[in-house]
DNA sequence: TCACTATGCTCG
DNA sequence: GTACGAGCATAGTGAA
């Protein structure tokens, strides 16, 4: 019945149905599943999604199904005899009729398999909406095993029955001999976990209210430490009211004990454990195991990794999230405010959740071989990171002020001419409204459509400008006006944090599916450059009084890492020559000289090597460039033709991804690419564009995260004062006081250089300046 | 009032 | 349909 391809959901893994799917034929499903041939489709019908992350799914596991598989032979031997299933979740599955026999994709296979009438086409959705297949398949004739069990889903997520942990487990800390009874069970153990509570949710700008401990799964501690209402738990008055953090005299030994490096730390999200603990004067030293970092080092796509998802996931425990102890928007309560005893149960769970989860992930990595990974980059990075926050960066108010008086000014200008041009007062900041104005009114051109109505983005706005109208060249100069005055002059000020004056952005490890960092609230990592206009506002990123600014920047460190993985000749050459690389590249393609590269020649050798970096086909290269579709094709082609190693290296990558499933990066960090076999053509596609970029985007953000570790490291042990501030991408930003810049220079350009020795050398320019926009 | 989507724009 | 990876602002919509 089984045609040549199913579609898998990373078993084992978890996974998110939505993403994670893998086609593989059904000889590799027999192997990948671990069941024989002819169970396969016995297998994938049982399981369907038991994937927690899937509205509506209530699981049995893979390894469930294949128990059952074994005890019982087929699928229907196993429904009819669901009374014997031991398990008791699997039993009480299967027998509400709500088994996991379900709409999944692996039914969608089986079911494109079957010889009937059914439009597949239709129904092969990535994301799939399961009413609407529900409906689809019970309205049709197809085999008995589908139309027999399949039912409708319920409307709203369920998570699986957990078994709450039971709140006699969680206690607060309320006498100082049961502290030191927990620290010397942590000091036994050589480590333990912990889980600090904060009165906000940034981990710089609020205080340390608790401290929640565990050293065995399933029993935990909270110390209350500044909270201002103590519930309906009676803690004699003691440690809760508003309690200097950690100075009494019976919590020294719990400081002495954070700040053993000797003494392994476990959390979730250690970074903002270590900042909130430093806000309370603590060091917290010995960071041992991260989950969050574990989960998103053993798949960093498309998964969560928040600690809710994660023991829901991997421990099928339902846990009390923050969100549900304060409430959200308007009616939020601050957790100071709130009862103790409530947050001494979230927070010792949280605490828990973290112990247990560590030894899933201590495993996952070692099956996978990303131990390394782990505890070399990623676990370092978290000192890094939390140094670089801590420090923050300061602006300078009144020039934001002023800049912001004088965009206001431009905009109200503008403004009043787009409206006289269009004829009336309109919204120009509402799509819909414009589009009226541009193309009803005005009768322009719709020259691309979106899904609601034709597009008035920068680049139709542009072509039409071309065509003469006057309109679009004012609506793009308000569109930038705005845009810098909106999501930067007016509200970076309002991020400057009222006790150090200075702006913490939060640099998030665990959000891009390729191990780059995230920087947000704000984000520090889009802050203008490419027009005259936008870089100026890097003039109000300012040092210290009397200090510099010294920013270092990898010269093209994506395409060295091509050269380095193709190993391509004429690439390699091109890079150890140590020349303009672009310039050779272009001299490369066309066939002449370097001297005789013209700039127009060099300009679009840069462009195609960028876009063969992300897998540009020649319909897209054609429109940056602004030439023929076929010209365009012409151009990489030619480009392949010289650099037939990379070609070759790009087809590898696409190759692995297909066989493996995924990429790996310089140092091993993968990436899952299920679209890499999807049955949609666009969807393949992207997998394949991913495939090519992932190592090379991946390994460039595993050199620079070596090279912060290792910066960081000699800044602390040599005591220099100088600190790193910012990483955006290929870059980094220290603050430096006149007397290490030179020293510094020096010292970040070698460290950055020789990160990891790759088969091309690693170049890196400096630029110093007493403002952002001078480091260049 | 809030969550959510769509659109558009900033960066490497 | 058509370039990888991110975050954020505004408008608009529909439900509580």
């Amino acid at each position: 019945m089984l045609g040549e391809h199913i579609c898998l959901l990373n078993p084992g893994r978890g996974g998110n149905a939505g993403v994670e799917e893998e086609w593989v034929d059904e000889r590799n499903a027999s192997q990948r599943l671990g069941v024989a041939p002819e169970y396969v489709t016995d297998y994938l019908a049982l399981i369907g999604d038991s994937s927690d992350n899937v509205p509506g799914a209530r699981g049995i596991g893979p390894k469930t199904a294949i128990g059952l598989i074994e005890q019982f032979g087929h699928v229907e031997d196993i429904l009819a005899r669901a009374g014997e299933v031991t398990n008791k979740r699997a039993r009480e599955s299967l027998q509400s009729g709500e088994a996991e026999i379900r709409l999944s994709k692996e039914l969608v296979t089986i079911i494109a398999d079957m010889p009937i009438e059914l439009d597949i086409e239709a129904l092969r959705v990535h994301e799939p909406d399961r009413e609407q297949l529900t409906k689809a398949f019970l309205e049709l004739e197809f085999g008995s095993l589908v139309r027999e069990y399949a039912t409708p889903l319920p409307p709203t997520a369920t998570a699986p029955a957990a078994a709450a942990p039971v709140s006699a487990t969680y206690q607060a800390l309320d006498q100082a001999d049961a502290l030191a009874e927990v620290i010397a069970s942590a000091r036994a153990q050589g480590w333990f976990a912990l889980r600090t509570v904060g009165s906000t949710t940034s981990p710089i700008s609020g205080e340390l209210l608790g401290l929640a401990l565990a050293v065995a799964p399933g029993r935990a501690w909270y110390l209350p430490l500044a909270h201002r209402r103590p519930g309906v738990l009676d803690l004699d008055g003691v440690q809760v009211r508003n309690l200097p953090p950690l100075t009494g005299p019976e919590l020294q030994e719990l400081r002495s004990l954070l700040e053993d490096a000797a003494v392994g730390k476990v959390g979730h999200d250690l970074k903002a454990d270590l900042l909130r603990l430093r806000r309370a004067g603590v060091q917290l030293k010995g960071l041992d195991f991260d989950v969050m970092l574990g989960s998103y080092v053993v798949d960093p796509g498309g998964r969560e990794h928040g600690l809710d998802a994660l023991a829901l996931q991997h421990l099928n425990q339902r846990t009390t999230t923050v969100e549900e102890l304060c409430g959200k928007g308007r009616d939020a309560v601050p957790l100071a405010e709130c009862a103790v005893d409530r947050v001494t149960a979230c927070a010792a769970m949280h605490a828990d959740m973290a112990l247990q989860l560590r030894a899933h992930f201590l495993e996952e990595l070692q099956q996978y071989e990303l131990v390394k990974l782990f505890r070399e980059i990623e676990l370092p990075l978290v000192e890094v990171l939390a140094e670089m926050e801590w420090t923050g960066i300061a602006i300078d108010e009144p020039f934001f002020a002023a800049a912001g008086a004088r965009l206001a000014r431009d905009l109200q200008l503008i403004q009043e001419e787009i409206w006289k041009v269009a004829g009336e007062r309109f919204n120009i900041g509402s799509t819909p409204q414009l589009r009226y104005i541009l193309f009803e009114k005005l009768g322009l051109p719709a020259l691309r459509k979106t899904k609601t109505g034709p597009s008035t983005d920068a680049t139709v706005l542009e072509e039409l400008a071309a065509q003469g109208h006057e309109l679009p060249r004012l609506l793009m100069e308000w569109r930038q006006i705005d845009k810098l005055k909106g999501t930067y002059v007016d509200a970076l000020p309002l991020l400057i944090d009222r006790r150090t004056r200075r702006i913490h952005t939060s640099f998030n490890q665990t959000v891009a599916a390729t191990g780059r960092l995230s920087s947000s609230d704000p984000n520090l990592q889009n802050i203008p450059i490419r027009t005259a206009q936008g870089a100026e506002i890097r003039r109000g990123f300012v040092p210290r009084p009397g200090w510099l600014f010294l920013g270092a920047d990898y010269s093209q460190i994506e395409l060295r890492i091509l050269a380095h993985f193709s190993g391509d000749e004429a690439f390699v050459t091109a890079f150890r020559s140590g020349h303009d690389i672009h310039r050779q590249t272009a001299a490369v393609i066309w066939g002449v000289e370097v001297a005789d590269v013209t700039p127009r020649m060099r300009a679009d050798a840069k462009t195609v090597n960028f876009a063969t970096i992300y897998g540009q086909g020649p319909f897209a290269l054609a429109q940056q460039l602004g030439i023929p579709q076929a010209e365009a094709r012409a151009f990489i082609d030619q480009y392949f033709e010289r650099f037939p190693g990379v070609r070759k290296y790009l087809d590898s990558q696409v190759e692995m991804a297909r066989g493996c499933g995924y990429v790996e990066t310089i140092s091993g960090r993968r990436r899952y690419i299920p679209e890499i076999n999807s049955r949609n053509y666009s969807i393949r596609q992207f997998g394949e564009r991913a495939a090519t970029n992932a190592p090379v985007q991946g390994s460039a953000a595993d050199i620079i995260k070596l090279a912060m570790i290792r910066i960081h490291e000699r800044l602390m042990a040599e005591q220099r004062e100088a600190r790193l501030l910012l990483q955006v991408h290929d870059e980094l930003l220290f603050e430096v006081p006149p007397a290490e810049l030179a020293d510094l220079q020096s010292l970040v350009t070698e460290l950055m250089v020789h990160a990891f020795p790759l088969a091309v050398p690693l170049e890196v320019t400096v630029g110093t300046g007493s403002s952002w926009y001078e480091c260049k």
